[in-house]
DNA sequence: CCCGATTATGTGCGCAGCGCACATAATGTC
DNA sequence: GACATTATGTGCGCTGCGCACATAATCGGG
């Protein structure tokens, strides 16, 4: 009896696995598309479009990636005219900023990502939508417990259609 | 009005992807540390698991490869003493299969996976773990149109905690 | 006020994962 | 039996990333 309870938990477990990697996997094909880049490299723009002028090391715990693993991210950005490194607070620190076609990319990253996931709603109907939202609300409200597991969990966000989202809320 | 009610599509639209990206982070992480390889690694060893000796090219179709990388992949799966090459039912296909050792730690990459993303749920009750079992089950029955297409999404599931799933199910 | 600890960035180097172009072997087809 | 088709494997290079190390700026205590 426990084990069959069990067993309906690990069901709804996989299934979440399953549509987790379904969702990935297309987030990651439209950042292939829109920027010729992989990886974390797309998040990276999200973030710095934020205009926050994030520095390097606050990026690099965002993305959760190695120190020198950023900074060549961030090269390549450079290189690619999408991001500008400034001076920042300290004169050690760098203040990233999204150039003009930094920022258009940008748009078109969080475009197509809402684009590449929404047709996955279709099979529900307008309540069934509802529901599946308030219950995502409530399972993502208990991932972040820390200001940064939050932004790590939203850097690929579009904050503009989801009410208080961490990233832009603290400044 | 209309403006309004598309948004709070998007807003469900977001909440999935933010989800999908938590559930795919923890389940590539479970990857690395049981197999010590990323990428399309685990999944690779988690099809070619089922026991049915897929080939080569078949098990690049579900992984979404191109036929060098899978080649490649495969190399280090047997390096490592998972995978073994066998004759297939063509003197030009290979047949493949998982050693001893490979399916412990097959086992041990689907344990960890369900492990994984059992606490998302954590904080919704039983009742509402059904609903949106429910609500995902339905979900998905749109996505895999073609039996490929659903292989590929299912290739890192756990079968057996989950009726009907299309990899092992056609031989 | 200066000197060591800390913080932040950048570099040399290498490795994993993957794709393109090409080579080779086995099987169907006419 | 010649030729397209199918399936696997190789040479080569590129992207994304981490480790170890170097360097510059700031902080903190004597």
């Amino acid at each position: 009896m426990l084990r069959t309870v069990l067993t309906v938990i690990d069901r709804t477990a996989n299934l979440l696995g399953a549509v987790g990697l379904a969702v990935a996997d297309r987030i990651a094909q439209t950042g292939r598309e829109v920027l010729e880049h992989a990886g974390e490299t797309p998040a990276a723009l999200v973030v710095i479009g934020y205009d926050l002028g994030p520095s390097n090391d606050q990026l690099r715990h965002i993305l959760g990636l190695s120190h020198p693993g950023t900074v060549r991210l961030v090269d390549r950005l450079v290189a690619a005219g999408l991001v500008e490194r400034r001076e920042g607070s300290d004169r050690r620190r760098v203040a990233l900023y999204a150039t003009r076609r930094g920022k258009a990319l940008r748009e078109r990253i969080l475009k197509e990502r809402l684009a590449a996931i929404r047709p996955l709603l279709s099979p529900l109907t307008r309540a069934e939508q509802d529901t599946l939202g308030t219950l995502l609300g409530k399972l993502l409200e208990s991932v972040g417990t820390t200001d940064l597991e939050r932004k790590t969990l939203c850097r690929l966000c579009d904050d503009r259609v989801c009410g208080n989202c961490p990233i832009p809320a603290e400044k």
